[in-house]
RNA sequence: GCCGAAGUAACUCAGUGGCCAGAGUAUCUGUAUUGUAAACAGAACGUCGUGGGUUCGACUCCCACCUUCGGCUCCA
């Protein structure tokens, strides 16, 4: 097999997840083994190790041992099994047991792979000559992992690590992690004054600085303006409301666990809002509403409150209060495929606006659960329909299920961070459920009372986590449009301060974002920090400047592009911001 | 919430069971007035995450808690 294959990669790491097992229960007999499969990055392989801790200072320990064991594996010898033989082998693991009943009651065949001593439960995919090929490994981190993915089996010890068929190609990944890190939104909000999040305030609530600020805002009026345009109408709820709102919506049975304890206002319960839904149903429901009228697009930039586990937080990615800018769409059903559409290609848009390009989409269907609302027969016509949009917007998507609301089918769009890790964005859901409980009507054009569709959708999600994904995409070197200080103005000398002070504040009356480093240090000193600040522009101005009233423009990639008017450099700037220019 | 790790100055990090815990950067003061990535000097800055315990003595050892990080579960 091609070692720069796929394939390849799969199974090397899988041979490395058999050999990381080998190790362990080399190492700890008495340890219970599970699965080992190989991952996008690597491979894992999850153990009970019973009353034994283990923790990351012993990988060091394991690997050497791997290291040890791998020599005597000169192939992975494949026999086929009995239920019988198998069972008896690992009797006393119940996780294999378990593994094996219902592999068997499915009527697959059992195989075991064996290389050297080492014998396991496996269906197969593995190299040829362990001893010769898996040398490049690396064991990286230690962590929990529910039995089966289920938060009610027992926590196994998962750990994880890489393999790669070259020592090159193992250093080059573990070089780009460290690379990558450089980039952590959470680093770069503390450098460049974007956002803070102190236990003060309290866990998962962010506080926007000035200059993370000015980047959401000029977010948020893009989205505005742009929804503008689509004839979204936007509006402003408050930020409790009675808890009969979510009751009625079904949020309050469904989602509860979600949701903050509700308060007493004089006798009378009341939640913060961990949606807007229901608000914007009331925007609906002033009046009767005509088929002329639909679609009725109501949008908000939205703040929602809702409850994380602690251990669930993470910097921007996931907090407890964030930002949506959402949006329902209330049509009638024969619009609806074509309302999705159009919200899928304004994602896109926006996307391609930001510079994103690989994300993935997902729609998300019903499991079997109890925690959908509705018949089965609408739901099936809101599925199909979603992904007959999809068909007809000819877009590439993979369908998942019980990722579906509680009250329809939606498709997210999945956006990678610096390590790689998706998160789900933008949304746009299909909702049969929610116009009916609350009894949404519209006359038709036959006279007659229909109930309108719902489809709530948020393009790109959560602010916060947007934003997140965004410092990271840039490495914290926005686009003009969206940095904080566009252009800093640096006089080579306190002589020149003046005609500095004079640059700026016509650079202001143009409504460009500047700063004057007006600090009495070298020249060298003020463009190293303005630098380390990202800004895309310095303005150097000294005697030879304010003589021939001009500017020398140097830009944050080092690059010297020599003298030039202020009006001239205004243009250009102008145009860079009005095209949301990439850089 | 669960598993594992970490927490020392505003930031990045040294450090040792024993005088008063250090460095660089940032801050403040003074000097220099500077031409495309770091001027020089001085000053100030710490409940060593919090609370208990062991000890003649704890930043260091033990316990509990808090927070953060990597995962799991959950999710925008």
């Amino acid at each position: 097999m091609q070692k720069d294959n796929k394939d390849y990669l799969e199974h090397l790491r899988h041979s490395a997840a058999h050999l990381l097992a080998a190790a362990v229960m080399d190492l700890w007999p008495k340890t219970k083994r599970t699965i080992g499969p190989s991952i996008e990055n690597g491979f894992y392989y999850d153990f009970d190790f019973g009353k034994v801790k283990i923790s990351e200072d012993d990988l060091p320990k394991i690997e050497n041992k791997m290291h040890y064991i791998v020599k005597s594996w000169e192939r992975f010898e494949r026999h086929d099994v009995t239920k019988a033989q198998i069972v008896k082998e690992f009797k006393t693991n119940e996780y294999k047991q378990e593994l094996i009943n219902e592999f068997s009651k499915e009527g697959q065949k059992l195989t075991v792979y064996q290389s050297s001593e080492f014998r396991d439960l496996c269906r197969g995919g593995h190299i040829d000559n362990p001893s010769q090929e898996l040398k490049h490994f690396k064991l990286l981190s230690i962590a929990g992992a529910y039995w089966r993915g289920d938060e009610k089996n027992k926590m196994l010890t998962r750990i994880y690590g890489t393999a790669f068929a070259s020592q090159k190609e193992l250093d080059e990944y573990l070089h780009q992690i460290e690379e990558a890190k450089k980039r952590d939104h959470r680093k770069l909000g503390k450098e460049l004054e974007l956002f803070t999040i102190n236990n003060e305030v309290g866990q998962g609530l962010t506080i926007w600085l000035p200059n993370g600020s000015t980047i959401r805002r000029e977010i948020e009026n893009y989205m505005v303006s742009e929804q503008i345009k689509m004839g979204y109408k936007h509006v402003y709820s408050p930020h409790i409301g009675q808890k009969s709102l979510w009751e009625k919506s079904g949020h309050w049975d469904l989602y509860r666990e979600k949701m903050y304890s509700p308060m007493d206002v004089e006798g009378v319960e009341y939640l913060v809002k961990p949606m807007t839904c229901p608000m914007h149903i009331q925007t609906y429901e002033i009046k009767p509403r005509s088929y002329r009228e639909l679609p009725l697009k109501i949008a908000e930039i939205a703040s929602v409150y809702r409850y994380e586990k602690s251990g669930e937080l993470s910097g921007l990615l996931r907090v407890r209060a964030f930002t949506q800018d959402d949006a329902h769409i209330f049509c009638t059903p024969e619009q609806a495929t074509d309302q999705f559409i159009e919200v899928f290609n304004f994602i896109q848009k926006l996307y391609k606006v930001f510079g994103f390009e690989n994300y993935r989409v997902r729609v998300g269907i019903r499991s079997k659960s109890e925690k959908y609302l509705g018949n089965n027969s609408s739901w099936k016509k809101a599925e199909d329909r979603v992904i007959a949009a999809l068909k007809k917007a000819k877009s590439d998507y993979f369908v998942s299920e019980g990722d579906a609301a509680f009250y329809g089918p939606k498709a997210d769009f999945l956006i990678k961070d610096a390590l790689g890790r998706e998160w789900q964005c933008g949304t746009v859901q299909v909702d049969f459920m929610l116009p009916q409980r609350f009894g949404l009507k519209y006359i038709d054009n036959d006279g007659k009372e229909k109930t309108p569709v719902m489809i709530h959708r948020a393009p790109l999600g959560s602010l916060e986590r947007f934003l997140s994904i965004l410092i990271e995409n840039y490495a914290g070197a926005f686009p003009v449009w969206i940095s904080p200080v566009q252009v800093k103005v640096l006089p080579v000398s306190d002589k020149s301060l003046d005609y500095a002070m004079d640059i700026s504040s016509k650079l202001l009356k143009s409504c460009i974002r500047v700063e004057v480093d007006e600090r009495a240090e070298t020249l060298g000193a003020k463009i190293r920090d303005a630098q380390a600040q990202k800004v895309p522009y310095m303005l150097i101005v000294g005697e030879k400047e304010k003589e021939a009233s001009k500017i020398s423009v140097r830009t944050r990639a080092g690059k010297d592009l020599g003298q030039s008017d202020l009006s001239s450099f205004i243009k250009r700037l102008k145009d860079q911001i009005d095209k949301k220019a990439l850089d």
